[in-house]
DNA sequence: ATAAAAAGTTTTATACAGCTAACTTTTAAT
DNA sequence: ATTAAAAGTTAGCTGTATAAAACTTTTTAT
């Protein structure tokens, strides 16, 4: 077992939040990320400083909050999940997009590597076959 | 909004939990909720009577555990989740047996029901087709 | 340069879901 | 009928993730 899921689900968010405002911005302000995972200031603080304990981010107080590769590569990996199942739902199911969304983010987290993995090809076998339209 | 998502995640297991054991054996007891659960005895008491205090069992201290007919229906529609969760993983991914069991026992709680129906009806045009075999 | 606003932090409290250990009730065996 | 084992309960504790409110630091506007 290569140690796999060492996070919670609420980490794994804040990684993946956290990578998406150093994309945006350049950088993560703990403001932002309270934004946009809808949870009050104080609490960020917490997480932050949990997440630097493991080494996940750099976090200073009152500085800004930059991902160490270790957190960066989980934040890559949760994002990619979330981008690929949003997709399926949202294009192939035809899940309207708020709902697909809010689904994938739920659903990026609950799989592991190789079912994960297995997902992905088979929908790239499903795009790469001639034999499917609008139904 | 039709008031979706009551219960938490373990709730909602505990609720499978109980229809299957009702099932198997007409009555559930709650040592053998905690021994599929994998829950101490002690920590399932206390879920019994949440789920009592919401009537989605009865529960008499010392007495059997049966569900209530809007615990049944909550308990089905997980229990559908799953069989047709780990079906999918298992039998179109060929993810293998435990594996599946396991992922489907998380994605049977994340997914909103429209965009579960959606699934369904996915998988069941796959099955229709002509066009796949083993690849 | 200062004062107000914005951002960040700290502390205290809450809910949830689990554990351990001690205790009680029920069941089963003799 | 008694007692030992099994099942169930209770009380107190832990860790996680959140909120509220008060406080501190930083930024911004004048």
């Amino acid at each position: 077992m290569t140690k796999e899921n060492v996070l919670s689900e609420s980490l794994e968010d804040y990684l993946e939040t956290i990578l998406e405002l150093q994309t945006k911005n350049t950088v993560a302000r703990s403001k932002d990320i309270a934004e946009k995972l809808d949870i009050k200031r104080g609490s960020v603080t917490g997480m932050l400083k949990k997440l630097a304990a493991q080494k996940f981010i750099h976090y200073e107080p009152y500085g800004y909050v930059t991902l160490t590769p270790s957190g960066k590569k989980i934040a890559q990996e949760i994002e990619i999940r979330h981008i690929f199942l949003k997709d399926f739902l949202f294009r192939i199911l035809e899940v309207d997009e708020k709902t697909a969304d809010a689904a994938a983010c739920r659903m990026e987290h609950v799989m592991d590597k190789s079912t994960f993995k297995k997902f992905q090809q088979f929908v790239a076998a499903m795009d790469a076959c001639p034999h499917r339209g609008k139904e």
